[in-house]
DNA sequence: CCTTATGTTCAATGATTATTGAACTATCGA
DNA sequence: TCGATAGTTCAATAATCATTGAACATAAGG
């Protein structure tokens, strides 16, 4: 059906509706691991972040995390791919979420954070 | 009454408790409000936000604030003296409270946030 | 003492929240 | 075409949330 799903535009983004996607543990994680990979490649699909909790779930918290413009989801075939729309919170809001990110890093065991790779990297 | 209210330790902070205070509008502007007012006076009164809701809901706001480490609250005769627990934030989360308050900064109107040099003192 | 000003506690309410599983749609590959 | 894969939708649930007002407690000042 519909090939592109709804998305905020850049100024549509508001501090506190990306405060609260952010504070719950499994969105973070999503974050975080969005963040993570973002060497490898800038997009990750819906299953990846199977670990996390149960399809339908994850099917909520990413339709916040696109709500509050935290991410962006393409269509493609059966999958959809989701990247952290980085640019447009860094023009928004300077510097939040690296805050937010190197702040999730510190804490990465209690958050049960992917423990992939560092994150962080000295300035 | 008891004269000391009970505060998180600074290892205790935890990331998405603070978030979540943070993304609550009228927590947002506390916090902000607190913030500015820091090169004054480190402290505000319960009263000084009484612009913001009532007072029974704004003591719910405090408890919240506090709980999570974000401030912390002073008993003085029939007042309570809050400050923004600066220093075991930045030291958890380097970095975090600066940027959620630029960005605060930033929507200020958006957020119906008080005016830079402006303190209320009604009456 | 009494009064006033400060702020809390409590109960009730309506709204939102995260979570689950079952049923469903849509696409890809053999 | 068939069957497997990827993800959504829907309804139901329990839990938490923000808000309100009334009643309460405490301290300061006359």
């Amino acid at each position: 059906m519909s090939r592109t799903l709804p998305h905020p535009t850049r100024e549509q983004i508001e501090l506190p509706l990306v405060l609260d996607c952010l504070s719950d543990p499994i969105r973070l994680a999503i974050v975080y691991q969005l963040a993570q990979q973002e060497r490898v490649s800038s997009e990750l699909r819906c299953g990846d972040f199977n670990g996390l909790s149960g399809k339908s779930n994850l099917t909520y918290h990413f339709a916040k995390l696109r709500d509050c413009g935290l991410m962006q989801t393409r269509v493609a075939g059966t999958n959809r791919f989701m990247r952290l729309r980085r640019d447009d919170l860094e023009a928004r809001f300077p510097g939040l979420l690296d805050a937010v990110l190197k702040s999730a890093a510190k804490d990465a065991e209690k958050l049960k954070l992917a423990p992939v790779c560092d994150v962080v990297e000295a300035g």
